[in-house]
DNA sequence: AATGAATGAGTGTTCATTCAT
DNA sequence: AATGAATGAACACTCATTCAT
């Protein structure tokens, strides 16, 4: 059998990125970064540790990494809610459901830690800093002004409408409920009320 | 010289006590309980590592004494809602206020600790079940009916209406909010939108 | 380079458990269970401590496996007493000479930890106790027997003598006697008089 | 009331070291040195460990101070057996009934414990080499060579006979015997017969 | 003389990381 | 690429000893 061709060795090992990685922030998001032991990434990852470290330096470099995909793919998602078709407050209210609903809790999860925690590198830190809040404030501006405009939403500061409604979602995420708590996931009707007024 | 009398050394035994649940609860809120390190309360509280041993007999229990402590001042706070002046909505605001404003934030924390994190203590974990959302929600019945029978708050499950709006609160306290971060917390007239609708 | 296959492996484990169970024997029983420290079985064994955890969960762990073997072997050379050649009276002094002599002094010691000293697991208490005196005087009992029956050594209660000389011979080898030290291990004819009489 | 003079002070502290002695061989004798904390010799005694430091200015002192009493008191044990009445093998069969009843234990586990255990101060070891065996045999030779002129005993090398008869009785001490366990301390009458061959 | 609060060196154990195979 | 043996820094906790009162 011929060796494999450099093509495909580099699928191979992008695919094992990916796998680790997958690993990684569940872990990541349910523990934290000091709770989080490379042991349980491999487990999870159904590799051996050693591995890990042909594909990442670190534990501090594969938290890193990953804090760099959450930051984009949120600000994807920002982005394309001022694509979506539908008046602005359906827009807003599509968005709200695709942030509650979506499997997006341990990427919230893994946001905050990168903000809170203790023992993360300065570089997450830096990263969630640079891609945060005031980015998503602009992403959403338009949308929300237009809804203003049309007297869909309250009216007022529109950037400190943005930055409220989104920390509630935030917070609501990092919460990390489990079935049986109490705890509650509103609506998206309910969380909706605090912009619409009604 | 006599020895101190049994009232000085009650009072020492006290005042350090104090001194390091308070320390504790600042890093434990911050950090975690794995990434709390024993020396970094002493550090907080100005004494050395061993003498944090004379006053708790481990971490785990020292973590318990404080979840156990917090869980009671809170269920306090909500059974002082039912006694205060005002109307029904009027309670509610206050209350909400109170979430917001105090120093309550490491303590909301430190019970976010204790119902997600690793290595938590099975007390810890029994206690906030305990107390949980189900008992607050118990203690503010009276005051949300009351509400919606004047009119006051919208209609619906009484129930859920406090579990959704207790949870938008911690969530929003567990984000734990620092000033130039771009998180916002909302003004308590933007959340109480949710329960009014208007 | 592929990884080293599973014999060779576990060819490796068990070279390492081996080296490291010899080395704690001696260290356990020259210094007891707390005076044992992981750093000195470890230095002993050749190897980082950190290693040792690779091997046994815990320092309990690894004395219980010693105290474990210790008694499984001491039974086995009771009930070979039972199947060797010669007359009772010869098989009782070759039973002597082979504990007397034997590098058993350590596995005596060992025993003598689990069963006084301070801070030895429950199991390995349990061990000690199910394996004890009792057990062996089963074992040689048919030997002593024997040895009344023929006259070859003086009668009364087999158990009681049994445990006796048995008692007599352990305290000998706990003793842990030195060269240089006045203490003197006897030869097997001066303790077989107490049984013989002569 | 006036206060105590000097005498009177005298006598209190040294019942007091007295006190403490007594509870701390208990202790040494059943837990080792390593395995006695301070505190446990304080609870025994019934003082607070501060006041122990008034006493002994520290653990290794109290522990040479109580091997060197014992170690005296021994030395005028064998002493007496030459003074005793009857005949000489009368004498040994008393000494060995000393030796055996008395609550001498925790005394040879002390000696045991000085000899063998870790952590024991230098000038520990080196009181019991200087009154050790040695200077037991010559204090016992005249009465031994006395019970082989009248024949009572068996022939050989004396010395070796007393310290072959000392090891053993010392074993049987130190094996600490405690009552459900199965080893037995024989009768004076069955180790008797290790010198007199009857 | 007497107490117990206070300190800090030392030990068991965990885990990120390295490395031989 | 892949494994798991091996290392050592770091942390929870204990305990001899000191010291203010």
């Amino acid at each position: 059998m011929a060796p494999l061709n450099d093509e495909q060795l580099h699928q191979i090992r992008d695919e094992r990125k990916e796998q680790i990685m997958k690993a990684a922030l569940n872990v990541f998001a349910r523990r934290g970064i000091i709770g989080t032991k490379m042991n349980m990434i491999a487990a999870e990852a159904g590799i051996s540790h050693g591995l890990l470290y042909h594909y990442f330096k670190s534990k501090d470099e594969l938290f890193i990494t990953l804090v760099e995909g959450a930051m984009i793919e949120a600000d994807d998602e920002m982005k394309k809610a001022n694509l979506m078709p539908g008046t602005p407050i359906e827009r807003i209210r599509k968005l709200t459901e695709i942030i509650l609903d979506e499997e997006g809790a341990p990427f919230f999860m893994l946001i905050h830690q990168a903000r809170t925690a203790d023992g993360v590198p300065d570089k997450a830190k830096a990263l969630v800093q640079q891609y945060s809040m005031k980015s998503f404030v602009e992403r959403l501006l338009p949308l929300f002004l237009e809804a203003q405009d049309k007297g869909e939403i309250v009216s007022g500061d529109p950037a400190m409408l943005i930055s409220s409604y989104l920390s509630v979602l935030s917070g609501l995420m990092v919460l990390n409920v489990q079935d049986d708590e109490g705890f509650q996931i509103p609506e998206a009707e309910f969380l909706l009320r605090m912009l619409t007024g009604r």
